[in-house]
DNA sequence: GTCGTATCTTCGAAGAAGTT
DNA sequence: AACTTCTTCGAAGATACGAC
């Protein structure tokens, strides 16, 4: 049902759980994850952009804080929505925090909101402002729960509860998603669009409502994540190879997207990467 | 839902800077 | 010198989006 992973190094020890709801939310939801006494050594952490949507709940008393691109500061109580993104944002982690979070599936957090997705788009919200009073209460419901799995349970039976449309994708979205997945397959999306039966233009007004971003977007972000998960926790990297086996043109071409999603060469990235191939601390 | 077009991405080439 | 990593540029084709 779940499985426990306690990690730990020098610079700090932190609890980690994942649980993977049952059907049929786990189509919607990839997960739900619980950490406890994260502090690492860095005090602010760069997430890189994956298109999923997250949803975090803060268990402590303080603010989530976040910062923007262009530095700012944005404070949220204790829980927030962060959409899909295709740009990086960064964390504050100069406090240990103890959180309850869902990362939810491409276009699997559609039927809990009652706007399109893509309104979300590089944005972070409060949970406050989408479900109002029931945000709350659901906070302070996993709150009351005493044990890790007591809290995931919670979280999994007010989640159905919270579906504002019913559990169902469009067709044309679930196929192309599955389409998306084979990246060994280097179609152009307008033969995808083309089998589809759709019109482009309606298939990609369709797909950017139930995922958030644009068909394009999306199939670039697979492949950045891609290349995220063939360097993880290697010791030695010829990009080159790298960059042709995920899809890209060239180094150069590879490096261009790298730098525009996560502002980092990927040799910096590599020298800095962490327990996480998302999360690079930078400070 | 289609059409036309502006914008973006990819492809391909050339080359700079740093390292071995 | 050879090689790796990264930058820049222009052309062509693909994609996104406003108008209808």
């Amino acid at each position: 049902m779940d499985y426990k992973v306690h990690c730990s190094c020098r610079a700090y020890a932190m609890l980690l759980r994942t649980y993977i709801p049952r059907a049929p939310l786990s189509g919607f939801v990839d997960f739900f994850w619980y950490f406890e006494g994260y502090h690492p050594p860095h005090t602010r952490e760069l997430t890189l952009p994956d298109g999923s949507v997250e949803l975090v709940f803060n268990l402590n008393e303080d603010k989530i804080k976040l910062f923007d691109r262009e530095n700012k500061g944005l404070l949220y109580d204790r829980s927030v929505i962060c959409g899909p993104h295709s740009e990086y944002f960064i964390i504050d982690t100069s406090v240990e925090t103890t959180s309850l979070g869902i990362h939810f599936r491409p276009g699997g957090i559609n039927p809990f909101l009652k706007m399109p997705v893509n309104e979300l788009h590089n944005n972070n919200v409060s949970l406050d402002t989408l479900w109002g009073t029931r945000a709350h209460d659901l906070h302070e419901k996993i709150l009351l729960s005493k044990t890790v799995d007591d809290k995931f349970r919670t979280l999994e039976e007010s989640l159905m509860k919270l579906a504002s449309r019913p559990l169902i994708r469009h067709p044309a979205v679930s196929f192309a998603l599955n389409e998306f997945q084979s990246l060994s397959d280097k179609r152009p999306l307008s033969d995808v669009i083309g089998q589809i039966g759709l019109s482009q233009r309606r298939f990609i007004q369709i797909f950017k409502e139930e995922v958030g971003l644009t068909p394009k977007l999306f199939c670039r972000l697979r492949r950045f994540q891609e290349v995220l998960n063939r360097i993880d926790h290697t010791k030695i990297v010829n990009w080159l190879d790298v960059a042709i086996a995920c899809g890209y043109y060239d180094q150069m071409h590879f490096i261009k997207d790298f730098q525009a999603f996560s502002s980092l060469n990927p040799t910096d990235y590599f020298s800095r990467q962490g327990k996480h191939h998302n999360h690079v601390g930078i400070y």
